[in-house]
RNA sequence: GCGCCUGUAGCUCAGCUGGAUAGAGCAACGGCCUUCUAAGCCGUAGGUCCCGGGUUCGAAUCCCUGCAGGCGCGCCA
């Protein structure tokens, strides 16, 4: 039952217009006490020639109320409707209990795979903060289409291929070891690079010498290749530690090296197609019609670039799952690289070059400006981790002494503020990493919406909670209500999330239902003497708390019963 | 120079497919634990929605001109 939808349908005669655009029309007052729908008039003012208080006058007093519509009233301009709150709750919760973990999805997208381009590691270097938002934001995207009935496909595009791999060689070739590699995992690696460039600068022989081993792992070279497997290895091991403390899996890790033998197709297929030109001794297509610099395509020594790369892969993925859309969770910086090979695509023909997109995300920078390897300033991911799981289980050993399991409940919310923290603005602002702030659990963190959950919990536990029928004419008062609404609106946002690939949409409505919650919490007393209220808002509290974990869940958070 | 993005409370942000007095959190100040987890709740204070034009019955929201900041602009990824 959409009232949304019934109240348009309902409006349709006096205002003479379809419901569907009248649907359009229909808003959210600013104030729960100025109706639960406001539908404006202004518009109607020139085709009924009247003023806009008139007519809404007017649809107030005829209009045929739908069910579960308890009042239509003029007010200025618009005629706001009341719901009858009980129809609501019952409409709202009974949709949670019969949906339960699939609250808010839907099969929309059946049968169409969304491929999903995110966190995208580099081997031999390791996991940082700027590492957090592109990993995060794929991984709660890859949830959200799979909630909504779509087939995520999520993809680690591996920064697996380059003469930096020769250089690697070499260096750990003179200063590496292989244990102490074993042990030390990346930080190794990047030790024995970092010496690498300090004695290149010195000898430039060096630079020969990896450019010749870095042929030799083209060749196949089986030293070579050991040796290049070997640090892939190690980086992976190291970063999957990371991912498996946030709860992300990936379906394919092919990267840039996986595409090496398949850039052949992409040069061949445009010069067929009559889009390469010679400019300047490089292989180009040209943009200039599109307001664009070129999009080079091979270097003028006949290598190839990062946009071929993904043309490459954008091929191979249409091919390989058909997708109906493919989502790039990379960086604004890149924003003209993807606009332009994204636009070579559609030159190529491919109508589906619409269906890519770059979902880009501001930078991350310290309170001493930008991160960089050279000044040393950067933020290993792994420490901001165990940093806020620590300070969590230290708050946890104040706040909960006699919990269980202080460990595992400190990691899920030391990791969950971080994500949250991720997820809770768009995309696109620039994030600067302040410890303070990551730190800070009070307000609308993800500590606050999982001590909801706990606190939900915990009141269900002790209440010995049974399902059972519920009189929800019991849950008119404002706070119950309030959180009514915030349950029955998180549909809608996990849709809007996807449609703009923006999860902070499903964060802010898990806490726009938290702060419900807590206010009714405070105002209501749940475990009352009169038993069909306790019943009614016991099944408000459990609505509540399964609709947190499953905000939760699609976000990358856990929902710990206890803390 | 050109292109893209951003500009809302001291700070971080929501609101931006136009609508009713511009909303949160943090920080500040003041209240609320002998009732269900105080990682909570309530209150006070805090705003030329960057400036200026335009469109409109109505603009933080749409269009144009500026200003400020970020990012990018052929052989890196």
């Amino acid at each position: 039952m959409d009232f949304k939808q019934a109240i348009a349908a309902a409006l349709s005669t006096p205002a003479g217009l379809p419901a569907e655009e009248l649907y359009t029309w229909l808003e959210t007052p600013r104030s729960p006490e100025m109706g639960d729908y406001a539908f404006p008039c202004f518009k109607l003012a020139r085709t009924l020639k009247n003023a806009p208080p008139a007519i809404a006058a007017q649809i107030a007093a005829s209009i045929v109320l739908p069910q579960g519509v308890a009042k239509a009233a003029q007010a200025g301009g618009y005629v706001n409707f009341f719901l009858d709150k009980a129809a609501r709750a019952k409409a709202v919760l009974e949709r949670v209990f019969d949906e339960g973990e699939r609250y808010g999805g839907s099969d929309m997208g059946k049968g169409r795979n969304v491929c999903i381009d995110y966190s995208s590691v580099n081997i031999a270097k390791p996991l940082h903060i700027g590492h957090l938002p592109t990993t995060v934001i794929g991984a709660a995207l890859y949830r959200i289409y799979n909630h909504l009935g779509f087939h995520s496909v999520g993809i680690n595009h591996l920064g697996d291929w380059g003469t930096q791999f020769g250089k690697m060689i070499v260096a750990f070739k003179r200063w590496g070891d292989r244990d102490t590699i074993e042990q030390g995992g990346v930080d190794e690696l990047v030790k024995i690079y970092v010496r690498y460039h300090q004695e290149s600068d010195q000898n430039p022989a060096l630079d020969d010498e990896a450019r010749a081993w870095f042929k030799r792992i083209e060749d196949g070279d089986a030293e070579a290749l050991e040796l290049y497997e070997w640090f892939k290895e190690i980086t992976l091991k190291e970063v999957a530690q990371a991912y498996d403390i946030l709860g992300i899996r990936f379906d394919s890790y092919a990267g840039e090296s996986f595409y090496n033998d398949k850039m052949g197709r992409v040069v061949d297929e445009l010069k067929e197609k009559g889009l390469l030109k010679l400019d300047q001794g490089a292989q180009i297509v040209d943009l200039s019609d599109y307001k664009m610099p070129p999009c080079i395509i091979l270097r003028s020594d006949g290598a190839t670039l990062y946009a071929t790369r993904d043309i490459a892969a954008a091929l191979y993925r249409k091919d390989t799952y058909d997708f109906a859309r493919c989502l790039y969770v990379v960086a604004y910086q890149q924003d003209l690289h993807f606009r332009q090979w994204f636009k070579v695509v559609e030159l190529m023909g491919y109508d589906w070059a619409k269906d890519l997109v770059h979902v880009s995300f501001g930078m991350v920078s310290g309170t001493e400006g930008a991160f960089s390897t050279r000044k040393g300033n950067m933020v290993k991911l792994r420490d901001v981790l165990s940093a806020a799981c620590e300070k969590t289980y230290d708050i946890i050993c104040e706040k909960s002494p006699d919990l269980e399991d202080k460990e595992v409940v400190a990691k899920q919310v030391g990791v969950g503020a971080l994500v949250w923290n991720s997820l809770y603005n768009g995309r696109i602002k620039d994030v600067v990493f302040d410890w303070d702030l990551v730190l800070n659990f009070d307000g609308e963190t993800g500590p606050y919406a999982q001590y909801t959950h706990a606190r939900a919990c915990s009141v269900l536990r002790k209440a010995d909670y049974k399902p059972g029928a519920v009189d929800y004419a019991r849950l008119t008062d404002a706070e119950s209500s309030a959180v009514i609404v915030a349950i029955g609106a998180f549909p809608d946002a996990v849709v809007e999330a996807m449609e703009k690939n923006e999860p902070y949409l499903v964060t802010r409505s898990v806490m726009n239902i938290c702060t419900a919650f807590n206010k009714f919490y405070y105002e209501q007393r749940i475990m009352t003497d009169d038993a069909a209220v306790r019943q009614a808002r016991l099944a408000l509290t459990d609505a509540t708390r399964r609709v947190i974990a499953v905000g939760l869940g699609l976000i990358g958070v856990a929902a710990p019963e206890r803390m």
